[in-house]
DNA sequence: ATTACTATTCTACGAGTAT
DNA sequence: TATACTCGTAGAATAGTAA
């Protein structure tokens, strides 16, 4: 799932390139100090400057004494990434949790659900998308996420009202918004009708999460869930 | 220079620990699971975990099917520090704060502690004053005070270090120098570090400032605090 | 001076597997 | 099931050096 995201040492050489002035403008500094400040060689931090360039992190011009290098727009992307999910974790304790759940194939019958035009509709409006015509289904394996799904439980959330049609009723839906691999905007159902026990929960997505992600059964998908 | 420093590929595993719950509690998964959020295998992740027990970051209970990980505060510093050079990049910074609290009688520790001259010696170097033998307690009522409390926890302020003497030991103190009232010279104090009292800030100055202020129980009082 | 290529060393990864 | 060991190997780091 990490596979397409920065390498750690990277990140971290970009990082430092950031503290030591590069949040505010081009910094110039030659290759050995850099690998002084980063504690490795000049030619490794060398290639890792090449790396940084063949990503895209960085732009850069040599001159005489050194380099003047310059974060782009998506090496700052990649810095407020980070500093996102610990401004979060350390400044913003109690809007969301993090729950997760592996992946099982249902007997289809979210898609069913979902497109039922009176719950449809209300997903549209009150969730801000317009839901991809299935669900995921996760099954939680540790009591810690059993626990959340219950502290989900006693939360308003949003709820999707149930309605009656000529043939049957459906009932009340409660969401949450979440975020599938704190990456992917979607929302989180904790519906009453009890075919699942209390330990599943279900996912919807304007995209279809399991291709996406290409989602086998038995993979772990974790969610951010606002709250 | 950087050689002591945690490894790049460890501060990512406790990141994203931090990031799937360890920021607020313990968090229970496999080796497995983990190597799956991070892109690894599940032996490298099992490597992981060890580093980072034996460097400290982390502490865990191995159960049936997984394990209980929490990070430590050894842990949760490596991960402000980076927090805190993001920050500084990232958000303008600012010079003061504002905070305001009630006040409350303790239980008349505060005179006992800051008169230790382990301590003592340091206040009157460190912050320009001798103080009072006294702290005025404040009870921080509304979440925004509460959240520049969270603030000053990250920031470095004024370390007052700790101490050991024949009978025990003493902890570090971090240091705040405010204006109480935005008027007399002061200092706010962050002494434990538990979950529980982050509602509770420490005040000292040269003067008795409840007397000087004619303070009761309950009475409001707000400090610009030099950051 | 620098940067960065090539050759070599070394370390981190993951497959296989024991516990 | 788990975790985590050994070990062969790929790739990262450095030394030497060219540009």
């Amino acid at each position: 799932m990490n596979n397409e995201s920065i390498e750690s040492e990277l990140w971290f050489t970009l990082y430092y390139l950031f503290k030591i002035g590069g949040y505010k403008g081009s910094i110039f500094i030659g290759t050995e100090d850099l690998g002084k400040i980063l504690g490795i060689s000049q030619q490794t931090a060398s290639r890792r400057i090449l790396d940084l360039l063949k990503r895209g992190y960085i732009e850069r011009e040599i001159r005489k004494n050194g380099q003047l290098i310059t974060i782009t727009e998506k090496g700052f992307d990649v810095l407020k990434e980070i500093y996102r999910g610990l401004k979060e974790g350390f400044e913003e304790k109690e809007k969301f949790y993090f729950i997760k759940g592996h992946v099982f194939t249902g007997f289809g019958e979210g898609a069913y659900y979902i497109t039922r035009p009176g719950y449809y509709k209300q997903f549209e409006e009150k969730l801000g998308f317009k839901p991809f015509p299935g669900t995921l289904n996760l099954k939680l394996k540790s009591l810690e996420d059993i626990k959340i799904r219950k502290e989900l439980e006693i939360l308003p959330g949003i709820l999707i009202k149930g309605f009656v049609n000529s043939e049957r009723s459906y009932g009340d839906v409660k969401c949450f918004k979440v975020k599938i691999y704190d990456d992917v905007d979607g929302a989180l159902l904790l519906i009453d009708r009890t075919h699942y026990n209390r330990d599943v929960i279900e996912v919807i997505s304007e995209e279809n999460i399991r291709k996406k992600y290409n989602l086998k059964d038995g993979d772990l998908v974790y969610l951010k869930v606002m709250i």
